[in-house]
DNA sequence: GATGGCCTAATTAGGACTTCCGGTGT
DNA sequence: CACACCGGAAGTCCTAATTAGGCCAT
């Protein structure tokens, strides 16, 4: 099935940014030019500002403005898209990295935006260096890349998104119901995938099942060999898939881009060309659900741990009001995640 | 020599299955 | 009766966290 989400150009979001920032400093002049400096009220004034220019709906009760500026600069982009949304997050850390640029009158050597990964690292200085002067910081976040074990409930979800197998399909009956055509051959291909060369359906379905008490995967009872996701695929994909049913050749619709094109432009990497065609790994898209678990009501509420999203996502990216230097125990309260 | 920081290896704990099996429903 | 499905129990595998020990600089 070839679905293509059109990317939206993140220069857009960065332009923009830019050129309303310019009124930053004539409007609140009374903040200290480094970031790191402010204090939490600085960081509720610079929040009112972005709310101010860019109507970005930020809540008043905001888990940032619970942070001083030590903790914000602390945070990756992908935080604060998670402590707020994708839009609000690519906005806020357009205008933080634009502060940077302008304490160092540099744009040479400014970070670049980036979308969480391996690489990511928590917002840096024109030097290079942690604003925050920390040692410790959060642990950038664990993106599925392919390198070590992928849970079942994702295996799956990648033979339904590859066009090319046939083993198990979308039912289209219900939302994100699947049926397993080649219920062997899946099992197959999944104790290949594990190195489990006795795998068999029964034993897949075992695994199935214990989804079950998860929300993660159903049985869809009175029909064999038929399950439904129960967690929002399409919030993780950032479309839906079953639209695709029947239409290879047509883009589907793209939920957060149809309702907020900026939105979706964190979907992609930023400043990458934009990638028609090239259907975007669901794995790449969890870390957008985790971000959508704590900034909605999600299906998933607070049972984020038991569907194996946490590997997705460090456990620093919770808030963290209180910062204490080189302190594990400003961490310590999340790892329960 | 004492101390602290850094690195590495060993150990431990926990999660996600895997395997087996007895039971129920169709 | 066959098969799909369920869920308990024990075991395996893997990863991350913790701990211990060694090395080095101050």
């Amino acid at each position: 099935m070839a679905c293509v989400p059109s990317g939206v150009q993140y220069d857009v979001v960065s332009n923009g940014v830019d050129s309303l920032f310019q009124t930053f400093r004539e409007e609140t002049n009374e903040i200290p030019d480094d970031p790191k400096d402010w204090t939490s009220q600085d960081v509720r004034q610079w929040l009112r500002w972005a709310e101010d220019k860019f109507n970005l709906g930020i809540q008043d009760s905001s888990v940032l403005d619970q942070y001083d500026g030590k903790a914000l600069c602390r945070l990756t982009k992908h935080n604060l898209c998670f402590n707020t949304s994708i839009a609000i997050g690519e906005i806020l850390w357009e205008s933080l990295q634009r502060i940077f640029r302008d304490l160092d009158n540099s744009s040479v050597h400014s970070p670049q935006p980036q979308l969480p990964g391996p690489d990511s690292s928590p917002v840096k200085s024109p030097s290079g260096r942690s604003p925050s002067g920390y040692k410790r910081g959060p642990k950038p976040i664990e993106r599925y890349s392919g390198k070590g074990p992928i849970r079942l409930w994702q295996f799956i979800l990648e033979l339904l998104l590859d066009e090319e197998q046939t083993d198990v399909e979308w039912t289209g009956q219900d939302q994100f119901e699947f049926r397993l055509r080649g219920k062997e051959n899946v099992a197959k291909l999944w104790g290949e995938c594990k190195n489990k060369p006795n795998m068999n359906y029964e034993k897949l379905s075992r695994g199935l099942r214990f989804y079950y008490g998860k929300n993660i995967i159903c049985k869809v009872h009175g029909k064999q060999y038929v399950y439904r996701f129960l967690c929002d695929i399409e919030g993780i994909l950032g479309y839906d898939p079953t639209l695709c049913i029947g239409e290879n050749e047509d883009k589907p619709v793209i939920k957060e881009e149809k309702e907020n094109p900026v939105r979706s432009s964190a979907c992609r990497e930023p400043n990458s060309e934009p990638e028609p065609n090239i259907l975007p790994s669901p794995l790449d898209s969890i870390i957008s659900q985790s971000r959508s678990i704590y900034s909605t009501d999600s299906f998933f509420g607070d049972n984020l741990e038991t569907i194996g999203l946490k590997d997705f996502f460090f456990d620093g990216m919770v808030p963290d009001p209180i910062i204490v230097p080189d302190n594990d125990d400003a961490f310590d309260s999340y790892n329960m995640f």
